[in-house]
DNA sequence: TATGAATGAGCCTTCATTCAT
DNA sequence: TATGAATGAAGGCTCATTCAT
């Protein structure tokens, strides 16, 4: 790979995490595409020389960031794979491992940006469909009929019981961050955990 | 009052009311006050007479929509002051309930809203704070706690029960509308009361 | 009228002169709207809001360069209504008239106009037969088949008669004007006149 | 000659042709650089190892036209050197050749080059004046001389009779072609020249 | 020499906001 | 009070031109 190959690379790479920082902060409308190239260290028309639109810029910018989002989170859910004894325990790991990768600020700009945007760019729907919950709840739900068919769970739907795991951790996380403004403290996140899992075990764990 | 007063009054709410269409149509920065000003049938001058800025105006329009929201959804919540024999079969009542006022589409705009000025507004939070799901919480705790009181939940929190409530249900709905873009059919929305109340009951209903 | 909708009106007439000014002075692509703006004394918004586009307002102020300039070449031939006894003389008379009238600075730029951006603007082409010299070949033809008619001249074909005779004075005036850069003086207008007035003569004129 | 200088020339002739066939199509404002060298199949940077800027490119691609344009017509008038017996006859024949020239699409779109940058490139005067009408005139001026030394044509003043004779045959042509838009019929120009002789001849030729 | 990539400057257009009536 | 008209400021996008290879 040539060094000038690797250049323009680099600086694509930068364009798109500039893109999604200045977006993340301004919000699209508001996000001049004069930020977006200070803030990635190149000249405007450079951005237009990599990118057609600052349509389609946002678009690449936010497929990347939310790739790299769903990324984190399965890898999180790995615990599941070898459980251990203590069920209950893995589950609040992880519970706790999502909580600290949902409070993470790109995150919570990421989510601020699909739901202004989405209605204003259609296909905004297609990266939410591809990198999105449903991907992590299909993830999750894969652990979970393992876990199923071990006999530590009960059988019945491992599709809603990685729905509710989910939506135990992540609604009062929503609640109590007032919207991803305030950063909670590690131990109220481990309360979050906790008390998610022991609703979800009282329903769901075989004891 | 005059009828010039009367008269005053409504053009101020055609204003409001026409902003909050807009802003919701097309997001705060993508909506034009002439477009708000032709939506409440008024010249663009006429808005300015009634508020200082643009800015004013959006803060005004969603505080006035997010206080009917929080009216609706709280008057959702009557029946748990009377749940009868079967508490979970009213619970469900509640939270289809719930659920209903969830997916209008008014209140998906407002959120939408929220999500992506909060950082632009700071003053936002307070309405978050004072109409939004906070509110709704607590609202929700008191008639739970009475429930406890009443020895029909186990007493120990009811701040906590009402928040993995709500979680059970606007988690899933959520997921499953695609950030509010697909509309629910009445079975589905159905099926995530009835799938969230039992594993709550589980958690917290006295048997 | 009341003196506000006068002021419109003005500022209308003001913004397309100034436009006609700057385009003729610098070409359709050079010319700055941001110029036009300042030659009309408004401001640049208000240019936009007289006219939807850039493109629009180059059509308006050419056409009505074309027309303005149409009737005073119209009008030039009004002697050879009453022509008297020397038909050559008056024939000299209103050739000196339309020499003068196609040196005139605006008009010589409207023709540059018409000329580079023909190709452009097709619907130029419109403004270009109804107001150009097609039209003042008509006029002339229609005097010239009076005079006919009276017997002044050969009654063949006043519109050839005409459009050689428009052929013979403004020929020599493009080749002498170095298209229109030079001004040229009056002595050289009054001799184009008259050599064109003898060779027309000898062809049309009956002695 | 090596074949890389001829490579070389051969590319300083394709950036030459493509510039004037950009140009033409257009106009000097619009074409962007980037479509020259795409006509002319060489990469941008390049078209400016060749021309220092893209005036001088258009000075250099009009330049170039002009003077093969002006080859052309001045080798029509060849026949003028060997008149024969029918003087009217060769002289229709030389102003239908010129007509055919001028109808090129390339001098058309030469003719609207010239006057529409002819304000904003003061030195594209002399390309003019080298290779102009005036030269055409000039030519023309010459033959006649020797014709009205030969005693066929009046003797008094042969520069303005090639100038009537030039005036007879291309203003008709301006008028009818509408500035150059409208393609003519062979026969149309075979009347606009015999009309020209005609009346040319009445004035000028002795019979 | 020829080229892919980068840039500084500029232009058309829009918008929130204010005057004058 | 309500409005038609005007404006200062800003933003997206393009282009002629230049490095670096």
């Amino acid at each position: 790979m040539s060094s000038t190959t690797r250049g323009r690379i680099d600086k694509r790479q930068a364009i798109l995490d500039g893109a999604f920082t200045v977006f993340a902060r301004q919000g699209y409308a508001q996000a001049g595409v004069q930020d977006i190239a200070l803030e990635a260290g190149v000249a405007k028309p450079t951005v237009y020389n990599h990118m057609t639109d600052k349509a389609t810029l946002f678009r690449h910018a936010v497929e990347a960031a939310a790739m790299t989002a769903l990324d984190q989170r399965v890898a999180a859910l790995a615990p599941l794979g070898d459980p251990g004894d203590d069920l209950a325990a893995t589950l609040e790991g992880v519970a706790l491992a999502l909580l600290r990768l949902h409070t993470d600020s790109r995150y919570c700009a990421l989510r601020r940006l699909l739901y202004s945007e989405i209605t204003h760019f259609p296909d905004i729907l297609d990266i939410v469909k591809e990198y999105g919950l449903d991907r992590l709840n299909h993830a999750l739900a894969d652990r979970l009929a393992r876990l199923a068919l071990a006999g530590r769970l009960r059988t019945t739907d491992p599709d809603l019981a990685a729905e509710q795991f989910l939506a135990l951790i992540l609604g009062p996380l929503e609640a109590r961050s007032q919207m991803g403004t305030r950063q909670l403290e590690e131990a109220e996140l481990a309360t979050i955990a906790r008390t998610a899992v022991e609703t979800f075990a009282r329903a769901w764990v075989v004891s």
